[in-house]
Parts: C-alpha cells; structure tokens; sequence
DNA sequence: TATTGTTATACTCTATAACTATA
DNA sequence: TATAGTTATAGAGTATAACAATA
C-alpha cells in the first residue's frame, strides 16, 4: 500500500505541529481546570511528582524567571497541594514536596487526560512506536 | 532493522507530547519576542495571515472569550500591525485586517521558526510523510 | 562576592458580567 | 429579542530590578 500524497513540507509541519500542540495544550487545561487549576498549577504538580524540587530548579523546569516561582507555590501551597521545607544542608534552599492532596490532584488529572485523549488509541502497536520515535527525533529530551 | 524498544504505553506517549509542546512553545515564544511580540500577539497575526476576521470569529480561532480579542487587537492597532474595519454588510462586525507591517512582523517569525526547529530536518521525506499522517489521525482538523 | 528566594512593579492574558449599538 | 463588540473588574502568569539571608 502506498501513499498518494506528496511529502509535506517544513511549513506544512510546522503548521501541523502548532495545530496538534495547540490541541493537546486544550486538552490539558480542561483536564486541569476540571480539577479547578489552571495548565501552569498543573504542570508544576506534575515536575513536583517525579521528585521534590528547590525553587531555583523548578524555575529551570518551567523556563519561567524565579521571581515567578514564589507566586506560583504561594497559591499552591494556599490551597495545600504543596508544601514548602527548608534544605537540611543550605538554609537558603527551599525544597517543594508534594502533599498527599497535591498527588490526588494530580494523579486524577492525568487520568482525565488519558479518558480524553482518544486519538492516540486509534494508533496500533507499530505506530504509537513510529510515533514516539519521530517526536523524540525532532524533539530531542 | 528492528527496533529492540517496546511499545509506548499511552501515558508515555502523552508525556513526550507535553515534553514536545513545551519545546515548540519556548521556541515559538522566542521568536515572537524576536520581534517584540508576544505569543498571543504572533498567534493572532498567524490566523489573520492566512484570511481577515471578524473579532467574534477570532475568539473562536483562539478559543478565548471574545472581551480578550478587544485587548488583544488593540495592542496589536496600536503598533499598526492590525487595523480594524466596519463590515460592509453588518455595521456591528469589525473586520481585521493585516497591515503590511503585520505581515512582514508575521513572515519573519515563521522563518526564524524554521531555522529554529532542526528538529525536522532530520526526518527523511518518508518519514515526514509518516509524521503527518499520525499527527492527524491523532489530532483531527 | 555569589546564590537563593522574596518583594515591588508593570504588562499581558484570562473569564465573567454589564453595557451599547446594531440587527 | 438576539448578536457583535466594548468596558470594568479581578485573578493568574510574565520579566525586571532591588532586596535580605545565607553560603
């Protein structure tokens, strides 16, 4: 079986690219304001729940300026989804852990997002590989 | 040749869909602020490249309320990269324009997009024409 | 001296509600 | 009445600069 279509080009997958981000970036605030946070809440929980972080080092996480950070925890930790503790070796380090309710919060909203995102079940075995693998060629980790 | 990985599960393959729309949008970012511009703003100029709009048919383009549009326009008037007109046929639309200006700010962004994302330029044409194909089956127009 | 985190400031984006002018 | 667009308001994210505490 062969494809009909011409090969797209960098344009055209660019515009392709910004339009599925686009989409998936929908998704993802829906799933978090369904929880009553918003993409930039959520997406702090979700560095925070691979491991604690200090404040500096999750503003390299976010690319966003420090000065940002504090916000962003204040309203957080408000709300008792995360919890500030100050570092057993450098007292000026503050390190970010996640509280029980902070991993409920955002457990529950990855799981919507695995409910709403059903494009990527029409993709069989071979393909979610194929995929995975170009993602990762043009976005490097 | 035989890939010796397995089969991404779906949670896998929704975070390096995060992973990729973080990078696309830091790349984005950094070329809209090459030329002064915001995100919104270059997003903006992008949907009125390609047709004029109404201010209500844009806020649904952006997926945004349509009191946010004002804002949005009248920063981008104020540079004169936008310039609204009253609809012929109905004297309550604005229709938007793109400046000549608007439209040199617009191209030059999505050129230093394309010599950003190298990404791509690693893909054979076969292997584009796969990614575009998954990309919309998993993300529908 | 350098770094971590905070505060102050100003701007943009966001939704909601109330308003106007047209249809 | 219903719709298009605006205004007012409040909250959230953003960068810059200045600051205190600590290293």
């Amino acid at each position: 079986m062969q494809s009909n279509t011409t090969t797209p080009d960098k344009r055209q997958l660019l515009e392709l690219l910004a339009h599925s981000l686009s989409a998936h970036f929908a998704d993802f605030s829906a799933a978090a304001a369904s929880a009553g946070l918003t993409a930039m809440q959520a997406k702090t929980l979700t560095v925070l729940r691979r491991a604690p972080a200090s404040m500096r080092s999750l503003a390299d996480t976010l690319t966003c300026d420090a000065s940002n950070v504090t916000g962003i925890i204040d309203r957080l930790e408000k709300r008792d989804l995360v919890r500030r503790e100050v570092s057993p070796t450098d007292r000026r380090v503050k390190i970010l852990v996640l509280t029980d309710e902070g991993e409920k919060a955002i457990d529950m909203i990855r799981e919507r997002m695995e409910q709403v995102q059903t494009g990527l079940d029409k993709l069989s075995d071979k393909e979610r590989s194929e995929l995975f693998r170009l993602l990762t060629t043009v976005f490097p980790q």
